[in-house]
DNA sequence: CCCCCCCC
């Protein structure tokens, strides 16, 4: 340890051959006894002079202020007796630790310890609490007495790593969350785990499992239920994944063991600190919040593909709660497909994301727990409340509906500020965003023939074998897809505007995909003329690139359409009169 | 031993 005046501070077990202590203090003015190795384990010590003090907590402090080393240990031959641990009132639970000298120079400190408790059911606060202390000796707190616990040898760290091996304890906890099974695969290896979250009435904790313990606990557990778990690791939980009030978690091993407990009426259901609604607006980005509502409307689920190319459902609820305020909350995967609305139901998120999408709105987690219709007080008051009075309250929003349109990160320009304001000439590209009316778009050229590698868009080219060419890929191809690249006339009650609209963009302007359009355009040419036809003279708002291109020595600016927008009549009105308010003054 | 938390 290091004392107060910086120099190293020796803590002591010492054992009569009877009992044993392990918080003797050596005063530093004898540190030349260990630091010459004549202090060693197992050697023979005469104590001249002792302090002993009590600490604010109880524990019993002997700091060693004189003594004599009188037999080495080769002279001893080891440990003398059997010694028990020494309680100065026979209640104190002694629970002996081996403290992890690499790690304590960390603000936490890993212990290990075992621990033998008669009851065999601990609360998990109780386990953790043990984790906490600094100290050789722990007192007993309310359950855990010596009637419960006594000690075993202290159990040695053959690594540094920051795991905590306990035996022979049981929580006795309700599972309130439970992950699906997930496969991972890393340089570490691959595998399959899941894990969920438990709370007793001391707290919750998240316990993970993995390959034979998932096909073991898996289906065992169920969500609402209360189990008695034992002979899990403990961890520090890396509290960047973690939103639970621990700063540990459990993981399960070939010895764990969870049994359904029935008795279980004493176990909280759920810890959930329900935020108002209206309370939202006040809360900061990113918070982790729990929130009850009746959801007034259930977006149908649609699938939409993550930056990183994964698709996954998706489903938007609309909650409401007394406050008269209203947000959308949004779920994922499997529980935006398996979710039904009908019916207006109560609907509970526990650990949902406060995004400020559109101003405020929600999004579940992987961690949070939805709940529909739960058997909470919360909820009955919530339904009452709703079918009373709440169903005819003209709520108001906290998430703005179509908020790409209203944000203020929209460059916003008439057609004819583009060109005034010399748009495109500087060295980086220029964002605009317009409202505008197509006025025409080129049928020609409005299609080539691409690669059909994933992710090459290249224009291939037939050859003589009837194959097409991609030379960016090297190679030839019997297939080739269709892409668009169409160029547009805009024009808004100002000017007129050339653009240019690539794939995704093209695909919203006709509403057909290129590929469809492509087929259409060799099967049936009316059909394909009438799509330009209904496509013309609509009106989107369109969000632009615009830069300066030079090609053959000859420079212009070029407008490239990087999204279209529908036109909100909300978002109509506010561009119509900041143009009137600046034409005006 | 995982750690994905997404979209507009």
């Amino acid at each position: 340890m290091t004392s107060n005046s910086g120099l190293p501070r020796f803590r002591l077990m010492m054992s009569d051959g009877q009992h044993a202590l392990s918080s003797f203090l050596l005063t530093t003015q004898l540190n030349h006894l260990p630091e010459q190795k004549l202090l060693v384990q197992h050697c023979i010590c005469m104590l001249k002079k002792v302090v002993t003090s009590t600490l604010a907590d109880g524990r019993t402090a002997v700091t060693v202020m004189d003594m004599e080393v009188v037999q080495s240990p080769e002279e001893t031959g080891g440990r003398i007796g059997n010694p028990t641990p020494y309680n100065k009132d026979g209640k104190a639970c002694c629970i002996q630790v081996v403290i992890n000298r690499e790690a304590e120079t960390l603000d936490w400190f890993p212990i290990t310890f075992d621990l033998i408790c008669r009851s065999n059911v601990l609360s998990s606060k109780e386990i953790i609490s043990y984790f906490r202390t600094r100290f050789f000796i722990c007192h007993s707190t309310r359950t855990l007495t010596q009637k419960h616990c006594t000690v075993i040898q202290p159990h040695l760290l053959n690594s540094n790593v920051n795991v905590f091996v306990i035996s022979r304890w049981t929580i006795r906890a309700r599972v309130t969350n439970k992950s699906n099974v997930r496969q991972w695969s890393n340089s570490r290896g691959e595998g399959k785990l899941f894990s969920f979250e438990v709370v007793d009435e001391s707290g919750e904790i998240k316990i993970t499992a993995f390959n034979n313990e998932v096909d073991k606990f898996f289906s065992l557990l169920e969500q609402g239920k209360v189990y008695y778990i034992s002979k899990a690791t403990l961890k520090v939980a890396n509290k960047q994944y973690s939103t639970l009030k621990n700063d540990y978690e459990m993981t399960l091993h070939a010895h764990s063991s969870i049994v359904p407990c029935e008795d279980n009426q004493s176990i909280p259901t759920m810890n959930c600190n329900f935020v108002q609604i209206e309370e939202l607006e006040n809360r900061d980005k990113d918070a982790v919040i729990d929130v009850i509502g009746i959801c007034k409307k259930a977006e149908d689920v649609s699938r939409i593909t993550t930056r990183n190319s994964r698709e996954v459902s998706k489903r938007a609820l609309h909650l409401i709660d007394s406050s008269g305020k209203e947000v959308t909350a949004t779920l994922w995967g499997e529980e935006a497909e398996k979710f039904d609305g009908s019916g207006q139901p109560v609907v509970a998120i526990k650990g949902a994301r406060l995004s400020d999408f559109g101003g405020r709105s929600l999004s579940a987690l992987f961690s949070s727990t939805i709940m529909v219709n739960p058997d909470i007080p919360e909820a009955f008051r919530l339904r009452a409340w709703y079918d009373r009075e709440g169903y005819a309250v003209n709520s108001q929003s906290l998430t703005e509906r179509k908020s790409t349109n209203s944000g203020s990160r929209m460059n916003w320009k008439t057609l004819s500020d583009v060109k005034n304001e010399n748009m495109g000439h500087e060295e980086k590209a220029e964002y605009f965003s317009c409202l505008a009316t197509v006025v025409y778009m080129r049928k020609e050229n409005c299609l080539y023939q691409a690669c059909p590698s994933a992710d090459c868009n290249k224009k291939v080219l037939i050859q003589h074998n009837g194959l097409y060419r991609c030379e960016k890929c090297n190679r030839e191809f019997s297939e080739f897809k269709y892409r668009f690249l169409l160029s547009a006339n805009l024009a808004d009650f100002g000017d007129n505007q050339w653009v240019t609209c690539f794939q995704e963009t093209a695909e919203v302007l006709l509403g057909h995909s290129a590929q469809t359009l492509g087929q259409l355009r060799e099967t049936d040419e009316a059909a394909f003329d009438e799509v330009f036809q209904k496509a013309n003279f609509r009106t989107h708002i369109f969000k632009n690139r615009v830069k300066l291109e030079t090609y053959n020595d000859e420079s212009r600016v070029k407008v490239t359409v990087m999204e279209v927008l529908p036109v909100d009549h909300r978002e109509y009105s506010r561009r119509l009169l900041s143009n009137i308010r600046r034409l005006a003054f």
